[in-house]
DNA sequence: CAGCAAATTGGTAGCGCTGCCAAAAAAACC
DNA sequence: GGTTTTTTTGGCAGCGCTACCAATTTGCTG
């Protein structure tokens, strides 16, 4: 049972009513073209009048190009992404573009499937996560000549425009961060990084960097499911049951962070001196626990106010580094 | 400078790829309407070959009914509303509907403005926070004819569907717990309550009930900005450097309430012997914290859900109670 | 006031698809 | 085999708007 409007007014009908063309009409709603004040004023007379909502729907097909922008975003649980969300519906809604999103709880073959429906509303642009995607997702975003804007990693190729920073170079500086202020056995609790193939990237290049300072990652503990900050709690809950001789410990996120920093307060666990802890992400809420916690800032809001800016203003193909900030603490 | 999409393969080509009639495709693609199995697999085969997309926007505007719902919402900052997004869309794309949404700032003039962007996509259902809106905005949903949702808010006159549950019994509740543990010099922390008006209730039916039971509120401490941690923990701090014999604090929701909670553990006041917390939202990092944190659970994912799903189903205009629990938790 | 440029305006052909209806083909029946 | 049903099909008129072009009006200049 689909639901049907009722009788709308048209944009004929305003013509009418006003006592001009429809074309006219049109120029005045959308300020283009020329026309008289006086027309002006009896358009607009009009259009009060009847109570007038333009269709966009109607407009946009008739002119192709259209003003949706598509997001296919993992989540809306992490944090991360109603952060971009934000920075890009600002933008997007100053410069009267339209989003539109759909969600893929990290999994690339619905990623590929929403990215099908999405293409469907022909947007002027698909905004995705990350640089990996399946090869029918890339194929299919080549053809719909559309833009694709692609999220929060710049480690791999841009179909177009991309913009985020480096996981990579994330893990890597948060190795060094505790090597150089002396830790040496180093552990890590993260949630399902077949999924979240950004946590992989930070998670690998954190054991290299480690590696290749003779500190080797002692332990490990992977939980299942979504990152959240109980699942932060019994990782690291977990991971010291086994190992007890850790100095640090470097989570996925910050909210596991936080939840491994709650267990230290819960068990007396002192930090950082017998137990230091790193998160990722810079969340707000780290900045205000009676240790800021130590992590990673990213730049999330702004991420996605530029890749909406570049959107709108149709920039060239380009991979835009926004970077992000080490945040010293004092839980590490 | 608009940006044009490359030639696309229209349904008319698909037609004439597979030797057949346009409406022929229509029916195929929509598995509407009577068609051979021979048919079928040539009109698919086509569809392969030209990698054709259907174009939603010209579906649309031939069938009058869209799938487009449209969610105007006060912000992206403060978790509820992307909860309630995510439980809204996993309800959506199961049934083939597509989400579009814009943020208000909790600004009921920019949710009029947006309110009329919206409709202009012409959508089945625009969904809204609470129940207050400008007389322009109901107006013109009114005259909308398409379906209006009116999210977390119970405590007013529904236009058409509301989902939610009492934000004012919220209050009442928490005064009534507070009392019953013995609570009686009782203060307040909260942000702005101008644009949170369902904050506003829960305050106010909060203090009718302390009032009731000769406990009237002790000392609030309102800040200017949105919801935090941060602010949470800074308002705390006001309010005990004004009023130093309190016994127990609420807090507008629960990023403020831990805000709350960590000064007290940095300044060793101890919980809840010393001063009681109470927050409101029930949020999962509050069960990780070292003693669980006393608030009120709203069921925000369910109340995407059930929006969503009454939009699917057409349902008749209602209000659904989905209540919310008390959580007694460890810090009152 | 003619003569021409500039500013306004209206008409109308689509945009790509769906919904309706009638035509054609296939199946069922006497 | 001839009908009557039933199932499949194709044609085509819009959906409401924009883009293009031609027609009209206005404003200036000499």
């Amino acid at each position: 049972m689909e639901f049907k409007h009722q009788p709308t007014v048209t944009l004929a009908e305003v013509a009418e009513a006003a006592g001009v063309g429809e074309s006219t009409v049109s120029r005045v709603l959308r300020n283009h073209g020329s026309f008289s004040g006086k027309t002006r004023e009896r358009v607009m007379a009009a259009v009060e009048r009847l109570g007038y909502v333009p269709n966009r729907i109607a407009g946009t097909l008739a002119s192709t190009g259209s003003r949706l922008v598509a997001f296919v975003i993992p989540s809306l649980s992490n944090i991360v992404f109603p952060d971009v969300l934000r920075g890009a519906s600002a933008v997007l809604e100053e410069n009267r573009y339209q989003a539109v999103f759909s969600v893929t709880d990290y999994d690339p073959g619905k990623e590929e499937a929403l990215a099908a429906a999405m293409l469907a509303w022909r947007p002027a642009a698909v905004m995705l996560a990350g640089c990996e995607h399946t090869e029918g997702t890339v194929k299919m975003l080549r053809a719909s000549g559309c833009r694709v804007v692609e999220l929060l990693d710049l480690d791999g190729d841009a179909l177009d425009i991309a913009v985020g920073f480096s996981n990579r170079a994330a893990g890597r500086e948060s190795a060094a961060f505790l090597l150089k202020r002396g830790y040496r056995r180093i552990g890590y609790v993260g949630h399902d990084l077949n999924r979240d193939t950004r946590a992989g990237k930070r998670f690998s290049s954190f054991c290299e960097t480690l590696a290749a300072h003779d500190a080797p990652l002692v332990a490990r503990e992977i939980l299942a499911g979504a990152s959240s900050v109980e699942n932060g709690r019994l990782g690291l809950e977990r991971l010291l049951a086994r190992t007890t001789d850790l100095d640090a410990v470097y989570f996925s996120n910050d909210d596991m962070a936080l939840g491994g920093y709650f267990h230290c307060l819960a068990e007396g666990i002192v930090i950082p001196s017998k137990l230091a802890i790193f998160g990722y992400n810079g969340l707000d809420i780290g900045r205000a626990t009676p240790q800021p916690l130590s992590t990673i800032r990213t730049p999330r809001v702004a991420t996605g106010q530029i890749a909406a800016q570049l959107v709108v203003t149709n920039a060239p193909p380009q991979a835009v580094d926004l970077g992000f900030e080490l945040i010293e603490g004092a839980t590490a």
